[in-house]
Parts: C-alpha cells; sequence; structure tokens
RNA sequence: GAGCCCGUAGCUCAGCCGGCUAGAGCACUUGACUUUUAAUCAAGGGGUCCUGGGUUCGAGUCCCAGCGGGCUCACCA
C-alpha cells in the first residue's frame, strides 16, 4: 500500500515542523478558555457597551484557510462548533523573522491539524464574528487529509462525506466533518443521561449485573457463545439481564435499573445490531397498570429534553409522546386489523386463522407463537401513535404473572411506536411454583425445535422461592428510542461503531509498509 | 440466507455500443493577494479503475468467481 501524493507531503511538512524547532505533537497541555458557540452567542459589541472575549485561547482543527498575502482567515473548529480567525502576518510575527506566518501557517499546517490561537473576538466587515489572533501553537499534526465538505450562504451542502462504509468505519472522520451526525450523538446521549435523571429522581438504584452468564435467561434469542478457562466452563453473553435484577428485588432493593448492552447471536439489518443497549427496571409493589403511567412520564420527559418537544417527526409523521396513550388488548388488536376474534380459539382454530389471513406459521409454533404472527403481520404497522398493546397470551409470556381477571392471559404491555414495539413490560410472575411450570413448558417447546425457548435457571428459581414482592418491569430499546427521537431510520445511525465486516488486508499492508 | 444496486484520485462523482496518454469539481502543489467566507486569479501534480480469472487485436467498460458496502425481503420478544 503506498502512501498518497497528499500524505506524503504531510509527513513532510511534520518532519520540516521538527527541524524549526516545533514539536507537531507537543506534551504540555494547552489552556482552553472560550468556546466557538459561546463566543457566537455571547459576543458583544453593541456600541458603548464593554467587549468581551478580548484574551481568549482556544483549540481545535484547522478546518479551512482563506490565504490573501500578508493576511488570512482560517475555520477553527472545537468540540462545539466553528469560528472564523483571522491572522496577520505581522501581528504574529512581529519582528523581523516571518517564518510563523509565511513558513509554518502558510505552508505546514494543514486541513485537520490541531491548533491553539490567542487573541480577541472582533466581528468582521461582513459582519462575521471572528478571533484575531494574536499567538499561534501547533497542538497535533494530521497525517491523513479530511474529507472537505463546503457548505454555502443558504446552508447547502456540497461534496459530502456520504458514503456509509466509510463513514461507519472511520465514524472519527464522520464526527469531525458532518455536525449533523455529531447532532444524533448528542442526543442519544441527553436520552440516555434524562432517564437516569429521571429514574434517579424517584430514588430507584443504578446497578451493573454479568455479562458473562453461565445461563443465557430471561428472553428468547441465540447468545454468544465464550469460555472461561480458570473456571473450565462455558459463558453466554448475556442476550438479557432480567433474572439478575429480579433476584435484586428479591435481595429488597425497592427499585433497580440497569442502562446496558446485550448481545444476540442473530441477523443483522437497519433494526437489528448484534449487540445493542437496553435499559430494564424493576419496582417492587407495583403492577403494570401503575408502569403504563410510569412509561407516559418517562417518555414524555425523555422527549422533551432530548428534543425540546413532546412532539417528534419521524419519516414524514409527527409522533407526540405526550400521555396518556391508547390502550388496546392484543385481541382487541387483532379483531381490529383483522376483523378476527381470536380470543377463546385453540391452537387448531389459530393455525386456522393464520391460514385465512395469509400468515405463515410452521409445525413448531404454538399457541402464543401463533398469536405472535397474526400480531406481527397484521396489526403493529398500524401502530404509529404511542400505543399500549396489553393482556398477551400467557403462552407467549413466561416470566409474566397471570392476568389477575382474565383467564389465558398474563398482566404484560408492549409500547409500541411508527409500528416497533419500543417498550415491554410486565407484572412479573412472582409464584415460583407457577414460574417452574411455564420455564418447564419452554422446554417442551424447545424440544417441539423452537430453539430460541427459554432455558431453566434453577437459581433464579431458587430466588423466587425465598420470596420477591409484587414487581412491575419493564425494558425499553435505548436505540430504537434514540432513532425515534433522532428521526433516523436505521440503527447504524445510532451507534458510534455499527457491527461491520472487517476491513481487509489494506490497513495490515499500510502498517507493514511503514513499520 | 435470497434478490437488486454499488465499488474509478484524499472526498463527491462522470466515463456512451469495448478503441488514442482515464476525466471534472473540491482538496493538494507553486505563484499573486492585509477583512475573506463554497474567497479569488494563474499554472501544475496526483490513479493497483475493489481483487482474481476469462473473452478479445484491445477491458474501467463484457462474462465468471471472490471481497466489501447499501437497499428490499426472510429471520429476529
Amino acid at each position: 500500500m503506498q502512501l498518497s501524493e497528499q500524505e506524503i507531503l504531510r509527513r513532510e511538512n511534520l518532519q520540516k515542523l521538527r527541524e524549526m524547532g516545533i514539536e507537531p505533537y507537543p506534551a504540555e497541555a494547552f489552556e482552553v478558555t472560550a468556546y466557538a458557540k459561546e463566543i457566537h452567542e455571547e459576543f458583544n459589541d453593541d456600541a458603548g457597551e464593554p467587549l468581551n472575549f478580548q484574551h481568549v485561547s482556544l483549540a481545535g482543527r484547522l478546518m479551512g484557510s482563506r490565504v490573501m498575502g500578508k493576511a488570512s482567515f482560517a475555520e477553527l473548529q472545537d468540540s462545539t462548533g466553528r469560528i472564523q480567525i483571522y491572522i496577520a502576518r505581522d501581528e504574529i510575527c512581529p519582528g523581523e523573522d516571518k517564518e510563523l506566518y509565511n513558513t509554518v501557517f502558510k505552508k505546514l499546517l494543514d486541513i485537520g491539524d490541531f491548533i491553539g490561537v490567542k487573541g480577541f473576538a472582533f466581528r468582521t466587515r461582513m459582519g462575521e464574528i471572528t478571533i484575531h489572533v494574536k499567538e499561534l501553537a501547533v497542538l497535533s499534526k494530521a497525517l491523513h487529509p479530511l474529507p472537505i465538505v463546503k457548505r454555502d450562504e443558504e446552508g447547502n451542502v456540497y461534496d459530502a462525506f456520504t458514503d456509509p462504509e466509510q463513514r461507519y468505519r472511520q465514524r472519527y472522520v464522520d464526527l469531525t466533518v458532518n455536525p449533523h451526525v455529531r447532532e444524533i450523538f448528542l442526543k442519544r446521549s441527553k436520552l440516555i443521561s434524562a432517564m437516569r435523571r429521571f429514574f434517579d429522581g424517584r430514588g430507584w438504584l443504578e446497578v451493573e449485573t454479568p455479562v458473562l452468564q453461565p445461563i443465557h435467561g430471561g428472553a428468547a434469542a441465540r447468545p454468544f457463545k465464550t469460555f472461561h478457562n480458570t473456571l473450565d466452563i462455558p459463558l453466554y453473553l448475556r442476550i438479557a439481564n432480567e433474572l439478575y435484577l429480579k433476584r435484586l428485588i428479591v435481595g429488597g432493593f425497592e427499585g433497580v435499573y440497569e442502562i446496558g448492552k446485550m448481545f444476540r447471536n442473530e441477523g443483522m439489518d437497519r433494526t437489528h445490531n448484534p449487540e445493542f443497549t437496553s435499559m430494564e427496571i424493576y419496582v417492587a409493589y407495583k403492577d403494570y397498570q401503575w408502569m403504563m403511567g410510569m412509561v407516559e412520564q418517562l417518555a414524555e420527559y425523555v422527549a422533551l429534553e432530548v428534543t425540546g418537544h413532546t412532539k417528534v417527526e419521524y419519516e414524514g409523521q409527527v409522533i407526540d409522546f405526550a400521555g396518556p396513550y391508547r390502550r388496546l388488548t392484543m385481541y382487541d388488536a387483532i379483531k381490529e386489523y383483522t376483523g378476527i376474534d381470536i380470543s377463546g380459539m385453540d391452537e387448531a382454530a389459530l393455525r386456522g386463522a393464520c391460514k385465512q389471513l395469509g400468515v405463515e406459521v410452521d409445525s413448531s409454533m404454538g399457541k402464543g407463537k401463533l398469536i405472535d404472527e397474526i400480531f406481527g403481520e397484521k396489526v403493529e404497522e398500524n401502530l404509529v401513535q404511542p400505543t399500549y398493546i396489553i393482556d398477551y397470551p400467557v403462552e407467549m409470556t413466561p416470566l409474566a404473572k397471570k392476568h389477575r381477571s382474565k383467564p389465558g392471559l398474563v398482566e404484560r404491555f408492549e409500547l409500541f411506536v411508527n409500528g416497533k414495539e419500543i417498550a415491554n413490560a410486565y407484572s412479573e410472575l412472582n409464584d415460583p411454583i407457577d414460574q417452574r411450570q411455564r420455564l418447564e413448558d419452554q422446554l417442551r417447546l424447545a424440544e417441539r425445535g423452537d430453539f430460541e425457548a427459554m432455558a431453566m435457571d434453577e437459581d433464579f428459581l431458587r430466588a423466587l422461592e425465598y420470596g420477591m414482592p409484587p414487581t412491575s418491569g419493564l425494558g425499553i430499546g435505548i436505540d430504537r428510542l434514540a432513532m425515534l427521537l433522532t428521526n433516523q431510520h436505521s440503527i447504524q445511525e445510532v451507534l458510534f461503531f455499527p457491527q461491520m465486516r472487517p476491513e481487509k488486508a489494506k490497513q495490515q499492508e499500510k502498517q507493514e509498509e511503514i513499520g
């Protein structure tokens, strides 16, 4: 792998800086006293008022320059945005020696280099707030040329860096040149911090539970398997943390939540990445009815904190997170969208209904799975505004408590937004005998060929036998919620480093080349 | 896993029915320019056309295989 012309030039520039006695990667800290954004927002040059930002020190990447002989304008991009800087030869080089301007600034600095500037804020003739530079320092040389993205006055973007493969593989470049990408991740971060604030404010405890689990419980999915040498046992990356969080409720905490990565060894697409972030919370002495109210408050709070509004635009639709949300039983939802009343149907009748509706099924599917198929096929996509689907058939939900008044159902809800499930909650099953029974039913499903049926976890059952208070639990897919709140329709756009096939030998060859 | 589309300069892209030395804009280099802002003006350099085969007098272009990516579908609590 050859270095490109531009890469060679930058390496030469690096060498020349060293020859001039300028260290391109200085060790000492550079004191930053101001940021682009605050200067744009707060600079005050109204007549009669004292000027502010008259002694500032900024650091960031050089993102463009317009050299006009003995004076230049350039763009400095720091963590808050861009600001124009003005550099005049005779000001940064007051003596005879004009090298700092003529050679260092004009020739040896490249776009992408980190620099530090000291000077004062002013407004140019054209009205742009600008830093008049008195001192210039090289903070870190960039050897790889950045894509140059230009924007005109109307905000039109030219030569955007858009190739998804490169954007995901080199997210650092994407974040550097695409401010809208940066915005998405700032919002994602706000989403998580808002959620923490909401829970912490109610006195619930943030906890951490094992990622490496000897038994992968709490959900139905294929796990990643690994091996612990010292213990000489297989371990699984968690597909869920539900059973551990419930153990903590058994242990006496009233409310516990965990925000963390789950791992599922399944397909990848626009809404699935092998590792993803979930939030699960369990609160004692509550039921799923209470939880629906809590989720409405949470979703409204989070939407407001992240976007400033409860109404969020997503793929051209306006979604309103202000509660209360419509509540619809699973059977009623199916009746509403298919015209068929499946309540009271046995497995054979359900198979008939699937056939009638053109829903594909196979012989390994039990009653719960059949209903789920109909729902997924015929109902989900219609649930655009936040909607609770409640009261699921017991067969689909081995960890939820039996419905207080409706036989054959459990106390469960899922929250659908824009046709996608974003939250799932139960009145948690805390009857240890019933729980054992349900897990045994899962084993039978597994024997029928459902390789995703849940595994038996004797220690979890033992914990329930010690007694778990009535509890409601909730899980939220953070990535999908982030997609909704940032108007993105691919999970890769809300993950810094989405899973990709490894890049080929290119990088290796290059390493060898450079030594 | 299946179908469709894509892979050409650092970036964004042209490149026709296979035909001279593979092009453009930005970026880069050299020069001019002390309030520019997609700075401007002049000149110039830069390519493993994803990889490997094949067809052909001749392949960026056609065929086959592979690698990587995107979209759609399937799978997926």
